[in-house]
DNA sequence: TTATAATATAAGCATTTACTTATATAGGGG
DNA sequence: CCCCTATATAAGTAAATGCTTATATTATAA
């Protein structure tokens, strides 16, 4: 049996707006499929190292993402322990899959180390 | 067996980015919980008579809620064919009952009509 | 130590957003 | 028809947001 912790509107609220953002929605679908780190993510989102480094500071942030380093490599993960996990993964799961993305990456050798 | 229609993540955020707003958020799940008209939403949610309209207004836009005309009054209800009212449903069942203040405004006679 | 690569942060800016106040619209009752 | 009530819309504004460019930080390697 799953222990329903209900959350405030706020709270909730506070994370849908973070996922209410396409690039910041997309890094979570990626980061939910995989461990990346941020070079990884500019590539796959075609979008400016600052850009993204801010998108997941704002994750990050709101304990929505992990972060561990590698080296000089950052590596991202979804935290799967969030207080609203459950509703989180709901909403991915509606989202393709990116899968193929993920293989032209590694097709493409743009894989970090 | 239900059938899982998959949305672009530029329609899934944009959705999100409706709900990722306190007041919007609010307003979703009273009007899942039971139809209401404007001014019962003004004083459940005590804010002004132009705002309440105006996030309506985009909810509306978005299919999110449907709208009735009864005589002087306009009353909204949850549209629950929403192409994924499936997630909408998993997102407000994480919030507390509101079924007391509902109660409440019963109370009050402040319903309309 | 110095150079280099990956990432983070800061500052600036154009756009969006959520409210306010004022006004328009629409329907019901006299 | 006129008046009143409920709601919608318009215009204005302060604050938030998501980018850009420039620079700082951090770790590795020479």
């Amino acid at each position: 049996m799953t222990i329903q912790t209900k959350v405030t509107t706020e709270e909730l609220s506070s994370v849908l707006k973070l996922l209410g953002e396409k690039t910041r929605l997309s890094i979570m679908q990626y980061v939910y499929e995989r461990e990346l780190c941020v070079c990884e993510l500019v590539e796959l989102l075609s979008m400016s190292q600052p850009a993204i480094s801010q998108h997941l500071r704002k994750l990050k942030d709101a304990k929505l993402v992990q972060e561990k380093r590698r080296g000089n490599w950052v590596y991202y993960k979804i935290n799967d322990e969030h207080q609203v996990y459950y509703v989180i993964e709901k909403i991915l799961n509606e989202l393709p899959s990116i899968e193929d993305k993920l293989q032209e990456l590694e097709r493409q050798n743009l894989l970090c180390k």
